[in-house]
RNA sequence: GCGGGGUUAGCUCAGCGGUAGAGCAUCUCGCUUACACCGAGGGGGUCGGGGGUUCGAAUCCCUCACCCCGCACCA
């Protein structure tokens, strides 16, 4: 049996969660909870934070994500773990950048004005003003993260890190310079990986564009499609491309076309002559017209279609979205939307333009700015990804990584097999600046720090990549540098690998799969050992949170109104891995739960005497069965808590408690335990043994229930002086088999059945709390028989009953029940029928008949047109009956 | 097109081979000295449709329908 705890001080009669949060969090922080020790004899558990960038706010995702990190990292904590939380922020390049900028463009000015080096010290300044909000309100959420050892994605020792890794893979032939199709955004001026790039659905229109046939050579006629002056016709969303078109595709076996391959057609406005191909990759013959305009410039297939057939690439869009000089004078400088509408009036005027049709497709757009994605050639830094995914894909494979829900794991794999270089530069000025040096004669250097001068020529004149990194790069490093990597830091050597990562599904292949591609080939080892993917926060009704909606719950609100600890318990309650559907009323539930905690609490305070102090150890061969109940239930939610957390079912674990705490403890337990506990039943013995059981079952699900509700639990144990300073280093409860009691268990909850069947007796006749009656049970063995005897008190309480007879024949007529097997009777008096027990069935029937009156009208004739009326109208239907019958008896 | 998930009480979900569960909502009764952010009790479901395996299926298999989410394609 445990430590002791004894009454201190009173709790406050109000629960009022803004009176204790922040004090308490000041004081764990002050009283170094958070940071792990130096035991080397303890196991360690090291975990790091997904890091949220420094523009973030918390929203609610996070408070999800924090939540359940800060609940496995408290509960290993009081586990006897030596505990890391390694938290930290990231750089976030584009998000913080476009910021920025913002702010720049409010004041009248670009960063083009500042030039780089003065942007890049006010995007600097703004970090260190605004950049750790974020980190206080993850302290607000109640975050037991090592501060002490918060990391930035740009700090000195992660920027070493992330050029120790471009090096090697540079060295390694895993990074190359190269000249490719890229998604590139107009909008933000940058390259971007594939990742980025989202597909929207949108509605749009499929032009149809006739190209003329040349006349030289005309053979006879190739198709019925051509008709009047031979022509091709070919379908696009995108007309503006049709000027930097520099042939048309058409299938090598097409019988309508085959002639055709190798002559020449006009490209209408641009009056330009270019050629028919025949590419049997490009062009499906059976789908729309089976010609294709190709644009090498501007498609990636049409890209590598140019490539094919020796067409040359003709850039008629610029990097900032607009149509340049090669589109012609009349476009130049336009946008690519605006040359879009000049294009389709010129081949309308001009006869070319022979259908539009609506269509429905998907768009690419930057997921940062919803800007749509234009494919453009250029030359960027690349991560040659297919020898890091495969022993990445082993991993999981072999169990060395385990992802939760395991689900994903298939997911992660389907991306892991299919995919595709790594675009990693990006032509922004925050982040971390490439490694690659040039000389004046091009050559390339890439190296940790600058060279002074360059190793093939001895040139001095070094200039250094302009390019930065794609944030995710450093992200991918972030378990391991955040350490100290590549130094065998004590931190290094002590907390890496971590054991498990604890985040969103939606940055599984941003973050989660580049770390361990990253983890393995640097570390030689996995990053981490589990992988706990949490769903994404919907509303109460399952939708996305969108400003839009006006769905958007705010998490700092939610704290300000009810408590981090509601907060955080309703989202561990729904937290299964799936998406978590949540409303304020939801949140307001379960703060009722925190509310009645610190109600459990204040009564079990207003009797545990000081005089404990001396008490002795619970010896459970002295103790009544009714406390050898409680323990023993709370012993069987302590494993499963236990066992649920260790499967990340916060779900089951939260359920759990709760479920013991307020209908086990509260609606039981405390109740058995008042005629006692009030001195109206028992020795004083049994007195001081039940005060001793209230005071132990408190304490253990106090502990219990802390990694999911720190605040309350905190401060109930402060009030209270036990041999722990903190409830964050008192033991998290484990079972013990001394507690299990089957026997206490099977005959407290006869006993409880017995009290419920009383009540619903009661009821369902028609009698009222006030009337009493007498009950009569029999034992099936003596020693039974003997515990009904000793616990008749209880029953004529909790029942209100006159008098409960044991093992004596019930007068003839008594209703007979089995109740868990134990024969019961009630002695019900004759029932006497009042004027008001009829005034009041009267008064229900017409209510019932309104409110199907009500509900019909409300639901309107559209719900019956086709279908039976809904089960609540039925429902209210049988209820009017049955009322009706009632009345109808009590009348006669 | 490929892959994954879902369809269980009015709502949101858990259960995933053995007598239908929870929270919220609803109805009735009760301000009993921890708590009305409460207590006691009730009503409400042929577990999406069909077929199969089994002594037994919400749970396993097949099939259909609808919904959601990835990925790919998109002239």
């Amino acid at each position: 049996m445990p430590r002791l705890i004894l009454m201190k001080e009173e709790l406050a009669t109000r629960y009022d969660p803004k009176a204790f949060e922040q004090r308490i969090y000041a004081m764990w922080e002050a009283k170094g909870y958070f940071t792990p020790d130096s035991d080397p004899d303890r196991p360690k558990f090291s975990i790091v934070i997904p890091p949220p960038n420094i523009t973030g706010r918390l929203h609610i995702g996070h408070a999800l994500v924090n939540t359940l990190q800060d609940i496995i990292v408290r509960w290993k904590r009081m586990s006897g773990f030596n505990t890391l939380w390694l938290p930290g922020t990231d750089h976030a390049g584009i998000a913080t950048q476009m910021l920025v900028d913002r702010e720049l463009a409010r004041q009248g000015i670009s960063r083009f004005d500042l030039g780089r080096e003065k942007f890049v010290e006010r995007v600097w300044e703004w970090k260190e003003k605004y950049g750790g909000e974020i980190i206080e309100q993850l302290k607000r959420l109640g975050a037991s993260a090592d501060w002490s050892r918060s990391r930035f994605t740009l700090d000195e020792g992660l920027s070493r890190a992330v050029r120790y890794v471009f090096v090697k893979l540079y060295e390694d032939g895993l990074i190359y310079r190269g000249i490719a199709m890229v998604n590139w955004c107009p909008n933000c001026r940058t390259a971007i990986s594939d990742v980025e790039v989202e597909f929207r659905e949108r509605d749009a229109k499929l032009y149809h564009i006739d190209y003329p046939i040349e006349a030289s050579g005309l053979g006879p006629r190739a198709s019925v499609e051509m008709r009047g002056p031979l022509r091709l016709t070919v379908a696009t969303t995108r007309p503006e491309t049709m000027l930097g078109d520099t042939g048309l595709a058409v299938h090598p076996d097409d019988e309508r076309y085959k002639e055709l391959i190798g002559r020449s057609v006009t490209l209408p406005i641009a009056n330009r002559s270019i050629p028919v191909v025949g590419d049997a990759i490009l062009v499906d013959p059976a789908f729309g017209t089976g010609v294709v305009k190709v644009t090498p410039a501007h498609d990636k297939n049409d890209y590598e279609a140019g490539m094919r057939n020796g067409l040359p690439q003709l850039q008629v869009i610029d990097e900032s979205g607009r149509m340049t000089e090669a589109a012609g004078p009349e476009f130049a400088g336009l946008d690519r939307f605006e040359a879009r509408k000049l294009v389709l009036q010129k081949l309308e005027q001009g006869g070319f333009l022979s259908s539009v049709k609506p269509y429905h497709h998907s768009v690419g757009v930057h997921g940062k700015c919803d800007t749509d994605i234009e494919p453009m050639i250029s030359r960027q830094w690349f991560v040659k990804i297919e020898p890091l995914a495969k022993p990445s894909i082993d991993a999981v494979r072999d169990g060395t990584i385990q992802i939760i829900p395991e689900t994903w794991e298939s997911t992660y794999f389907n991306w892991m097999e299919n995919i595709h270089d790594w675009t990693i530069s990006r032509q922004l000025w925050w982040g971390h600046r490439i490694p690659a040096f040039y000389c004046a004669n091009d050559h390339i250097t890439v190296a940790m720090d600058q060279p002074a001068r360059c190793p093939q020529c001895g040139s001095n004149e070094i200039r250094q990549e302009t390019d930065v990194l794609d944030t995710w790069f450093s992200s991918a490093l972030w378990p391991f540098s955040t350490m100290g990597w590549p130094d065998e830091t004590p931190d290094y050597r002590t907390f890496y690998p971590t054991d498990v990562l604890i985040t969103g599904f939606d940055i599984l292949f941003f973050w989660v799969a580049r770390m361990i591609m990253m983890g393995l080939r640097f570390t030689g080892k996995a990053p981490f050992s589990q992988v706990f993917l949490n769903g994404l926060v919907r509303d109460e009704h399952g939708d996305k949170m969108s400003k839009t909606k006006g769905n958007v719950i705010d998490p700092l609100d939610v704290i300000d109104e009810v408590g981090a600890d509601a907060l955080r318990f309703t989202l561990a309650i729904f937290a299964s891995g799936r998406d978590i559907p949540l409303g304020k009323s939801r949140i307001q539930g379960y703060s009722a739960f925190v509310n009645k905690i610190w109600n459990a609490a204040r009564f079990a305070m207003m009797h545990i005497d000081i005089e404990l102090r001396d008490a002795p150890q619970i010896d459970s061969d002295k103790l009544r069965s009714v406390e050898r109940w409680i323990l023993s239930r709370l012993n069987d939610t302590t494993t499963s808590v236990n066992k649920s957390l260790s499967a990340f079912r916060f779900d089951e674990a939260s359920h759990a408690i709760y479920q013991f705490f307020w209908h086990e403890f509260c609606d039981w337990y405390i109740e058995m335990a008042k005629p006692v506990l009030l001195g109206k039943h028992g020795t004083s013995d049994d007195l001081k043994q039940a005060r001793r059981v209230l005071l132990e079952v408190l304490d253990r699900s106090l502990r219990l229930l802390h990694p999911f509700m720190p605040f309350v639990t905190e401060e109930i144990w402060q009030k209270l002086s036990g041999v722990e300073p903190s409830i964050m280093t008192a033991p998290y409860p484990i079972a013990e088999q001394i507690l299990e009691d089957p026997e206490a268990e099977r005959l407290i909850s006869a006993v409880r059945s017995m009290i419920t069947t009383v009540r619903n007796a009661r009821a369902e006749r028609g009698f009222t709390p006030k009337d009493r009656f007498r009950l009569y049970v029999r034992g099936n063995d003596p020693r039974e028989s003997n515990f009904f005897s000793a616990y008749a008190y209880l029953l004529m309480d909790l029942a209100r009953l006159t008098e409960v007879v044991v093992d004596r024949d019930p007068p003839a007529g008594t209703q007979q029940d089995v109740v868990e097997g134990f024969h019961i009777a009630i002695e019900f008096p004759e029932r006497v029928i009042t004027k008001e027990q009829i005034e009041r069935t009267q008064r229900e029937i017409e209510k019932t008949r309104n409110e199907i009156v009500s509900t019909e009208a409300r639901l309107g004739n559209e719900q019956f047109v086709n279908n039976a009326p809904p089960a609540v109208v039925e429902g209210s239907r049988a209820r009017l009956l049955e009322l009706k019958q009632r009345l109808e008896k009590l009348q006669q």
